[in-house]
DNA sequence: TGTCATACCTGAACCGGTTCAGTAGTCCTA
DNA sequence: TAGGACTACTGAACCGGTTCAGGTATGACA
């Protein structure tokens, strides 16, 4: 079948093309019958607009993008970008836009190189990036390429947004992991982090700091990089033959890094939660499956992923910055922490 | 900065845009030193083609398209899927195709729908497609819509090819699988097999059958849904009170399922292996990380989603139909079987 | 009756590329 | 020296929408 388009549509109705895209499109112009007439013929041919057409004329691509920057081999292991995309894209499609995904390796030249040829070729209106760094140069370089965009897990800012983004409270999170701790009778703990490179996560380790001395706690900080062996290696060499100091806790930057902790203390033949608790920062079916199961802090992505490509569809169509604070998270607890 | 076009490079070189668009696409017509002057100019300026001009005048959009369906709270425990993506995207990347991607729910309508607005909006210049279903109506759509695509998991044919896809030896994991539980000393095996409408869930079911019989075993089969629950109840079935038969393995159709079985056992005060081994047919650290760990077929997901998508990039540039056989999966032997 | 606002509609330009048919100039060959 | 082949280049059409400036017809109002 050969693809309709308006000045089919036109020919057949006898008007001009320039009818035919009002009626099409909601717009004054049209009488009521004629629109009518238009809106019918359409459906009945199955007509429906040429993407790449409407893109060029409006100058509006209707697609956003995202980069997703990790070793391939290794994507599938994070459950938490999946519950993300998914909360992303169940939001762009109710906006009517499209999702680009492109999956880069860790260099992050090569997502800052994405967004120049996605701004150059105008391949999308938008893009959605994740975790802020330390002197990120990303935002810098889309407002230069003038790509409007969302950061999910901006960092908080009194005054007005310098771009659009959501924002996490880690002092609330941190507080709530510390209590869960000290509630229990632990008075040192070690909080084994994901890489500083990440603003969150250096905002994690003085939040826990803060949290921790409010309670007299002392505080171990480790740097791991969210693999299963940062886990056990930091636990080894916090409870292991070296160690001298009594940590009886654990807090883990993410789900793996917990399953590597859980590991080495089989290993070193330490109980958990009797000799170690452990609490993992981000909660999965890992933590819920892995024995003893592992207590941690509910995240929920999905949700996440719809308030950050909700920003972006404002962004995109009213030119609103704002920012959003993600509310408090919940902390599962389980058996892990004794509980 | 004003965005370049061609005429604008056009008139700074005094040449016309038909020249200036040889020159950049490498066509001939044009001398080596005009060739060179465009070249060093849009290099200077960053000029990018505007991917709708080109995607409209080319008739092509540069984006191959994706539907995962699936309820969004539970997508991101599929890793099998985020595997598959990243050998999509990175074979595609190389293809200089972009990855258009959309969520739906587990209506089969909504993914039919996605198909037919990306054939009349011309979005996408070709379709990945996962597991063919009994009387399978997606490529009889896709063949009526015109849209190329790639089914992974296609049915094992004799003869010409009726679309391209990659295929699955089920026979020969089949026979892996069952060859180690009869080396084991198993004589009477359950299979939990994923949702019948699968096709490739029936093969499975069909050849385990066979290689069993082939050794003299006897084979109970359960249907569930890759979901924790489903690989529980099964087992609960199985082997709780109302079971009557010797059943000491089960093989489940994925790794959720393989945990279920696991926590079931637990519960029923059966020790695995000892009393009952299991064998998952599809990998992840779950089974890695279970405890006891779990045997499992490890499908090598980045591979295949590369295969996939070469498969794609190759159809839609020369149009070729072809089928690709997956090499057949390694047993990765652990604890669950007693190795 | 003339003037004006309004509703409806149209031709043409435009978005930024690709591509076809045609022109001029050069060189080779008979 | 005419004819043909080849190279380098150009103007214009085209892809399929959107949108602007204008053109009629109609009715309201003075």
């Amino acid at each position: 079948m050969a693809k309709e388009t308006i000045a089919g549509l036109a020919k057949r109705l006898g008007i001009s093309k320039a009818s035919v895209s009002y009626a099409l499109n909601g717009q004054p112009g049209v009488s009521e019958v004629t629109r009518r007439r238009v809106l019918d013929l359409a459906e009945e041919l199955e007509w429906y607009p040429s993407s790449s057409a409407r893109a060029l004329s409006r100058s509006r691509s209707g697609a956003v993008g995202m980069v997703l920057s990790a070793d391939p081999d290794l994507i599938g292991t994070e459950p938490y970008y999946m519950g993300l995309l998914a909360g992303i894209e169940t939001a762009l499609a109710e906006g009517d836009m499209a999702l680009m995904l492109r999956m880069v390796g860790t260099d992050p030249a090569q997502e800052r190189a994405t967004y120049e040829r996605w701004a150059g070729e105008r391949k999308v209106d938008g893009v959605l990036m994740f975790d802020h760094l330390h002197e990120d140069p990303r935002p810098a370089l889309l407002d230069r390429l003038g790509l409007p965009f969302v950061l999910h897990g901006a960092p908080e800012r009194h005054g007005p947004a310098l771009f659009s983004g959501t924002t996490t409270d880690h002092a609330v999170d941190s507080a709530t992991i510390v209590d869960h701790l000290h509630l229990r009778g632990h008075r040192r703990i070690a909080h084994v982090s994901g890489p500083h490179r990440f603003l969150h996560e250096e905002q994690r380790i003085a939040c826990v700091r803060r949290s921790a001395a409010a309670h007299g706690m002392a505080v171990v900080t480790r740097e791991g990089n969210y693999a299963l062996a940062a886990g056990h290696d930091a636990v080894v060499s916090l409870l292991g033959d070296t160690a001298e100091d009594g940590v009886t806790a654990v807090i883990l930057g993410n789900d793996l890094m917990s399953m590597g902790a859980l590991l080495a203390l089989r290993e070193l033949g330490l109980r958990c939660p009797e000799d170690v608790a452990i609490v993992s920062w981000d909660d999965s079916l890992h933590c819920q499956l892995a024995s003893p199961s592992v207590t941690a802090l509910s995240r929920n992505p999905v949700m996440q992923g719809r308030v950050a490509a909700e920003l972006l569809l404002s962004l995109l169509d009213a030119g609103t910055l704002q920012t959003r604070a993600m509310p408090a998270s919940d902390l599962v607890a389980r058996s892990s922490t004794g509980s």
